[in-house]
DNA sequence: TAGATTGTTAATCGATTAACAATC
DNA sequence: TAGATTGTTAATCGATTAACAATC
């Protein structure tokens, strides 16, 4: 799989997640086989970035018939990973972190919300489910106990770097920043910032007249 | 402002929406100007993409000296159409529906929460601070009283394409699609698919040994 | 003035699309 | 077989970077 990692660009890979997320939905809805066209269709791209994209994949579609789903969502799934399970830690119990916490699709798809921390004594022992919400003092020994591979950053931009620093110190190789912050990491380990306020200003930007 | 729309692609406006960002917490940080490199460094950029991007704008540097984080700042907002005001309504009262309406920093950028609407009689009446959930029957009512312009989806995926029917026939400008449905919208309206799964996902990819 | 930094042009790089032979 | 659809090559398109004259 290394070698794909290094070979698919990220435009590539992004597409090959929705893909993937499309052709779940499709499969469970009963359909068996798709054409590149459809499949394009779906996602409104060009069958030709559909066909490039799938021929970086170890997988063959059928001539007249187009893509088996079965058998392209399972090669996705364990391109993409999906096909392990990453023990996660949420740092920030505020209204997102929550929200993810409490959000059964993360799970679905691998990720194992081991803990979530805040350093809001008012918080700190608060109860969400079956959780406690935890010190943020206990990260390093929760990530380590957890063997955690991914930290969400869903504190305020003003603390998303200390936060960032403690998670890569303790040991975990990705991070998904929810934050606003420009966030800097060690070489060799992941980040992926994901803030839905871009979305909306990208959204009033199309509706600015 | 419409010219501009047409102008800039996709990516440099993503990464005005950055520069935006970045340069409000360093403007209120107390810093007075930047330059091309400087701004690259905090985002991880080159200098060269930044006054590339910058130079799409009506407003210039100064050699030797850089950019006016103040001036700079307010072109930005104009571009991007946060001086504006947006009237929104929130699709969904889940956990993702909850935590937008709960997050002050929609309201800071001019997006402003009108209601929450849900299809689950059991939520339909609760209160979240100073919101009470509606029906999802009342959806083009309140879309129309209040002069709605952006409609959140916050619905699981299955839902999705309905409430973006709902809401382009109540008259919404854009949509904000949380769900992992891809949605087709009305020609002349704006969707923008915001899909935090997906960023987990690429973490995976990347994260896969 | 000398040096730094912008704004802009041209070159490079990479991503998307078109086209078509191979295949079912 | 005829027709549809893949896989792949080459062409196009667009985005990023390099380079440098203009400017402060």
């Amino acid at each position: 799989m290394t070698e794909l990692t290094e070979k698919l660009s990220s435009c590539v890979m992004q597409r090959l997640a929705r893909y993937y997320l499309c052709i779940q939905r499709l499969h469970e809805q009963g359909l068996e086989w798709i054409s590149s066209q459809e499949l394009a269709l779906e996602l409104d791209l060009t069958s030709s970035t559909v066909r490039q994209d799938i021929s970086h994949l170890d997988f063959s579609g059928i001539s007249k018939r187009g893509y088996e789903l079965d058998k392209l969502q399972q090669t996705l799934r364990s391109v993409l990973g999906l096909d392990k399970r990453f023990a996660t830690v949420i740092v920030g119990a505020g209204n997102f972190g929550r929200a993810l916490l409490l959000h059964d699709d993360f799970r679905e798809k691998g990720f194992d919300i081991k803990a979530i921390l805040d350093k809001d004594p008012k918080l700190i022992g608060k109860r969400i489910e079956s959780y406690y919400i935890q010190s943020v003092d206990k990260l390093t020994a929760v990530v380590k106990k957890n063997k955690v591979w991914i930290g969400v950053i869903a504190v305020p931009a003003s603390a998303a770097q200390a936060v960032a620093d403690q998670l890569t110190a303790a040991g975990v190789k990705g991070i998904l920043n929810l934050s606003t912050a420009n966030v800097q990491i060690p070489q060799g380990k992941v980040i992926i910032n994901s803030r839905i306020i871009l979305d909306f200003i990208q959204l009033a930007f199309y509706l600015n007249i």
